[in-house]
DNA sequence: ATGAAAGCGCTAACAG
DNA sequence: CTGTTAGCGCTTTCAT
């Protein structure tokens, strides 16, 4: 391995110059410079980011911890943070928890966050109380629904308004038998219980009772979980007439059940689902959904994490802000 | 931040004693390591794994450079490798690329790369001649269908023989006019001409020649690709009766173009895709696709990867090795 | 069984 | 403009 004093040596000069030319800092006369890159080019050196990191305490990568990869929300998302991390000078590495508690607690231990200067972190197992004696080292950014504490940074979308602006367009259009897949008990405040949430206020709006049995809770939000669901519903009660998935992934199964039955889409079963993903566009047919406002939301994620770390150390920070990003509904050939 | 001098320090022991313990080096008195212990429960610390890294030259950590994650195969591949890896005792971490030429060669960078222990690397846009000075300071695994040179390893499926098989069963299944989308000219082994070898090998199997007007290249092999293409190849010449699609996204994005132009599948044209990613379930009609041996080429991945960690300063390590995976023909409802 | 010394490669702070 | 000193937190080596 080619060490700075390596450069340093051939260059004729000490290692700090070389330092000061590597990192691009002022204070160089020409001449020098020029020597240093020749030796620098001749050598093949590069800079031995470990050690700069445990000297300067910073490492130029982002973690984004989430879940999985199941669904291609989490994969969207990756891509958008990826390409937004790049423009704020940040390489956004990607861990995975598995969605255990155990991935979990490891996941945002300081050992491993510590690789990170930053992180955006997506739980889904650990509750609140489970974080009321976490330190964290770096900035993190909790995403996603799962709750946490007030002193923590939280973005999230308009889950509520989102749900509820779905359900309304089906009941609008004559559906009154609406089913929820991947609904919640409206007990806690996860991703289940505040899109319920909203799927009921929908129903008080027009003074129509939400019936238990139309509430579908599933394990996992995986489109094979959509599929189950729809499948036994009809078995159980054939007299739904409208599907509304919290997640396109589940939507996309639930559209596969339908077709199974032979039920037509939209005229005899509506379905929208929720995430608005580049596949949406491309189901048979083409899939309604609920757009969370993806830009806005890697926006505000990117922005809160260099405040943050930018404010590291320095005092006056801001306290912990809990954003929400508006959602809208993207009307294609699920509804009518 | 909690150092190991001042679990010592709390403990009555030497910052080497307490390393000994937190690493469960054997060689520490019950007594001694109960009071180490709870010394490090008490301060809450945490090993700082850059200063280790820096140290021991290991990170425990192990990268997996792909272009992104649009289209479900990359994601599904993640969750394979980083549950394989967790097993190895690694955690994997993803990086992105972008897809541009900049982006690969910063990935492979030792600068970034030594942030890792090993890596699975995939590139699309570097071409052989890119890497023949490439001096890597860990080892690699290449993976994808894009050359490199000899002397790396490179684990990659079945790529002709998985296309030849898929073309093969519709041609015998009465298809005459088959196109591929996301062909290419054969003159290159990267995916779009391996697999467009095998197309051409069935079609020589069977004494028929491969019309150039059937073979579709396209830029990048989302769903939208997939759909655009298909759309503008009916505009010109609506005479072919099936579709090899060499990735399942752009399959799905064939599929909904058929049925925009209603078209029937299977009957008026067959439809196969590449990959056997879980969405080919779920797709309406159910999608016929070439499995790549998934499993095994993560088996194959890790296990290579595994032995040259193990054996990296060791000599006698084992010369660079090709592993090709088998590929077959998953049957659903898009084919005959 | 435990500890002291040295150093991984880099850079902040200061001196010249 | 350039160099010297010191030390980030840990672990290897060798002594006790």
């Amino acid at each position: 391995m080619v060490r700075m004093v390596d450069v340093a040596r051939q260059a004729g000069v000490s290692p700090m110059t070389v330092s000061n030319v590597v990192n691009g800092r002022p204070g160089v006369s020409p001449g020098t410079r020029a020597r240093v890159l020749a030796a620098v080019a001749e050598l093949g050196y590069e800079v031995n980011a470990t050690a700069r990191s445990l000297r300067t305490g910073r490492t130029g990568a982002v973690g984004l911890v989430l879940p999985d990869l199941e669904g291609p929300y989490h994969a969207h998302l990756f891509n958008r943070l990826a390409a937004g991390a790049e423009s704020h000078g940040w390489h956004l590495l990607l861990q995975r928890t598995g969605g255990s508690r155990e991935g979990e607690l490891a996941a945002i231990s300081p050992a491993h966050l510590r690789r990170f200067e930053g992180a955006i972190v997506n739980l889904v197992r650990l509750r609140p109380a489970d974080l009321t004696r976490l330190r964290l080292e770096i900035p993190v950014v909790f995403i996603g629904e799962s709750p946490v504490p007030r002193r923590f940074d939280h973005v999230m979308m308009d889950n509520v308004g989102g749900s509820r602006a779905a359900t309304s367009r089906l009941l609008g259009t004559g559906s009154r038998r609406v089913a929820i897949v991947g609904g919640g008990h409206e007990d806690t405040d996860d991703m289940a219980s505040l899109r319920t949430r909203g799927y009921r206020e929908a129903h008080d709006d027009v003074g129509l009772a939400v019936d238990p049995g139309l509430v579908i809770e599933v394990p996992s939000y995986s489109s094979d979980q959509g599929h189950r669901a729809v499948l036994a519903l009809h078995e159980r009660d054939p007299s739904f007439d409208a599907v509304f998935c919290v997640t396109d992934a589940l939507a996309m199964g639930a559209l596969r059940a339908l077709a199974d039955l032979g039920l037509r889409v939209p005229g005899d079963v509506q379905v929208i689902g929720f995430d608005n993903g580049p596949e949406a566009e491309f189901t048979v047919p083409r899939l309604s959904s609920v757009e969370p406002g993806n830009e806005a939301i890697t926006d505000q994620i990117l922005a809160v994490l260099q405040q943050r770390i930018r404010a590291d150390g320095a005092g006056g920070s801001r306290p912990p802000a809990t954003n929400t990003a508006g959602a809208r509904l993207v009307l294609r050939e699920s509804t009518r």
